[in-house]
Order: C-alpha cells, then sequence, then structure tokens
DNA sequence: AATCCGGGGGT
DNA sequence: ACCCCAGGATT
C-alpha cells in the first residue's frame, strides 16, 4: 500500500506541476477554446479510449452540428450515432444523448455543479464529472484518466494493473491527495499534459519532467514498467456471414441493430452463423436473385475476440418489404445513420 | 470485483 | 502482431 504525501510533498508536486504548466502546457485544443461544461463533457466523453488526434475532427463536427445541449437532446439518436461513427464504443454516444435530455428536461440545460450530481447522469463517472468541475468551472475535483493514471503511478511505483480495485483506490486517494484548491483548471490540464507529452506510456522523457527528482519509478530506472498492464488472454475468433443484399439502384438492406450490446443502435448487414444459413435465406426472398459472390473474408479485432468477416454480395430484381428496423440505404449518400466501421467500408466498396 | 464495449495509431 | 488509449455501465 502507497503512503500518502504529507502537506510540504503535496505543495512540492502542485507547485512542480503547475510551473511546468505555465511554460509547457498545452492551450490550443479544440475543447479549450470556450470550456462550457457542455464543450468539456462532450470532448471528456470522446477522449473516453480514444487518443487527442482521433477526436479532434469528431470533436468539430459534433459541435458544429450540436452547439449547446439543447441541440443535441433535441436531436433523433440516429443523427447522434451518424456523428459516431468510426469512434467505437457507440454506449458514449447513446448515453451522451440521453443525458443531454436529461439534462434539458431536468435542470433547463444546465449541467449540475457538484462531482457527485455529475456522477449520477448517464455516461458520467467520477473521472468525468471531476473533468467538468475543475476544467469548466475551475471549482476542486480530481480526475483520473490514463494520464494521471500513468504519472501518480510512476509518481509513487504504485504495483498492480489500475484496473484492480486496490490499485484504483490508491490511484483515486493519490489523485484527491494532489489536487489543489486553487489554479484548478491549470492542474487537471497539466496533469494531462504530462501524462500526454512527457510521461508517456512508452519512452517518457524523464530528462523534461518536472517531477524526475521525486519519481519512485525514474529512480528505480524503470518507468515503463509502471502502470502494470492488464493481464492477457487470448482472444476466441467468431466467423460470421454478411448478405450484401444490393438492388439494381444500389441500394442495400441495412438492419438496426437492438439497442444495447455490441454495436447498439448502429445500422449493419444481416448477419448469419454460417454460410448455409445465409443460403437458407435467399432461398425465402421473394423475386429474382443473381448466384452469391463470396467477397474474401477480413478480420475485424474487438477488445476480446476476433470478427472474421464473410461478405456475401448477391444482386436483387426488385425491392421487398422490408421490417421496421431494415431500410433500403444507397451507399453513397451519407445518410444520417450510425454505422460500424466495417459495415462503413463494405458500402463504400458497393459503390464502386 | 470482473467483464463488456471499437477503432486507430504507434512500435 | 501486439501494445493500449482524456472510462463507465452492467453483471
Amino acid at each position: 500500500m502507497t503512503e500518502q504525501p504529507t502537506a510540504t510533498q503535496i505543495q512540492q508536486f502542485q507547485r512542480a506541476v503547475l510551473d511546468w504548466y505555465d511554460r509547457h502546457g498545452r492551450t490550443n485544443l479544440p475543447w479549450q477554446q470556450e470550456q462550457t461544461p457542455y464543450r468539456v463533457w462532450v470532448s471528456e466523453t470522446m477522449l473516453q479510449q480514444t487518443q487527442v488526434a482521433t477526436v479532434i475532427p469528431y470533436f468539430q463536427r459534433f459541435t458544429t452540428r450540436f452547439p449547446t445541449v439543447h441541440e443535441l437532446a433535441a436531436a433523433p439518436e440516429d443523427d447522434v450515432l451518424h456523428l459516431w461513427t468510426g469512434l467505437g464504443y457507440y454506449a458514449r454516444a447513446r448515453n451522451l444523448h440521453r443525458c443531454a435530455r436529461e439534462v434539458v428536461s431536468r435542470f433547463d440545460g444546465s449541467f449540475p455543479t457538484t462531482v457527485e450530481a455529475l456522477a449520477e447522469l448517464p455516461g458520467i463517472g467520477r473521472s468525468t464529472a471531476g473533468a467538468i468541475v475543475s476544467l469548466a468551472q475551475d471549482r476542486p475535483a480530481a480526475i483520473l484518466d490514463g494520464n494521471v493514471k500513468r504519472v501518480l503511478a510512476r509518481y509513487h511505483a504504485v504495483s498492480g494493473w489500475p484496473g484492480r480495485t486496490a490499485t484504483a483506490r490508491e490511484l483515486w486517494a493519490l489523485a484527491e491527495a494532489y489536487s489543489p484548491a486553487q489554479r484548478c483548471r491549470d492542474y487537471t490540464q497539466a496533469m494531462m499534459d504530462l501524462g500526454a507529452t512527457l510521461c508517456t506510456r512508452r519512452n517518457p522523457d524523464c530528462g523534461h519532467c518536472p517531477l524526475a527528482a521525486d519519481c519512485r519509478a525514474h529512480h528505480l530506472g524503470a518507468p515503463e514498467r509502471y502502470p502494470e498492464p492488464k493481464p492477457k488472454k487470448q482472444k476466441p475468433e467468431k466467423p460470421t456471414w454478411w448478405l450484401l443484399l444490393q438492388l439494381p439502384d444500389q441500394r442495400c438492406l441495412l438492419h438496426r441493430r437492438p439497442p444495447s450490446g455490441l454495436w447498439g443502435g448502429l445500422y449493419c448487414f444481416p448477419e448469419f452463423d454460417s454460410a448455409e444459413a445465409l443460403q437458407q435465406r435467399l432461398q425465402e426472398l421473394p423475386g429474382a436473385v443473381s448466384a452469391p459472390d463470396y467477397w474474401l473474408p477480413f478480420r475485424h479485432t474487438f477488445t476480446h475476440f476476433h470478427l472474421d468477416i464473410h461478405p456475401v454480395h448477391v444482386r436483387l430484381s426488385s425491392p421487398h418489404s422490408v421490417q421496421e428496423r431494415d431500410r433500403w440505404v444507397q451507399p453513397a449518400l451519407d445518410e444520417a445513420l450510425g454505422l460500424a466501421a466495417p459495415t462503413r467500408l463494405l458500402l463504400d466498396k458497393l459503390t464502386l
């Protein structure tokens, strides 16, 4: 168990971090301009499990289409998922939308001002709530994102994987201990900048780090050993056959997935567990059907398994009536629908 | 307390 | 091929 720092150590730590921030901190990120609770919330949500460079264009499009929480709350869910297409972790988008509606209906469009109240909203946890309070309101609140985890785990040589409860509890205690009463916004931004630019996962630049003098991992000569990696297990492989049904006018049949779970709420090609199951479905289709064209399978890897996708392209002479959840979609048109990355990829190929 | 949820960029 | 990233919800 890591011992808590003394008051003197805390002051040294904060001064070193803030002095460094004044000289080297980042000030030009899109979400640092006009730091409202809404913009901080959207950016923090996008940045969960997603890197800054990837997020920037998504953030720009999203805040242009939805400048305030009111436009977001008023939008159909498909519009929100559409702007999230390719970002992954689509539950984030659904929670964002639900949360916007709650903020508008319950709080008249103004975000709550305490960590506790914020963390009760869908999609906002302890860290994101702390980010909104400290960054948008400049009031004291700790965050514990990947950057802060890395800085603190190294500074105190905290053992264990941060996904373990005991390790997370230690890191949170340290994050709270160092969180200052003044310059809350600058401190939070400084810790994220430190983790993102110097205290990086590999090849940390300890030579320029303001905390190196008292960093235990640095003194051990092995900063990269902290935080400890997640214990890995091998991923199972799952084959799937996707039916790419296309009309003479190029439109394709897409099916809306259930609202929760993998790719929840997104539109996908009809999927089958085997080629035989897909062929059986073809026989049930009304109208003339071309011979199936079996495309080269490709792999889409998730956190926990490999999905081996076997696309089967079939041309259909005329559209048949479809269920409520199904739609005929023009692949070239960027319709307001949420699509998973492999679906977007195949639709692009179908326009050629 | 452990598991689930995407996709991309770096090495 | 493998690493993991500005986490939160669900079980």
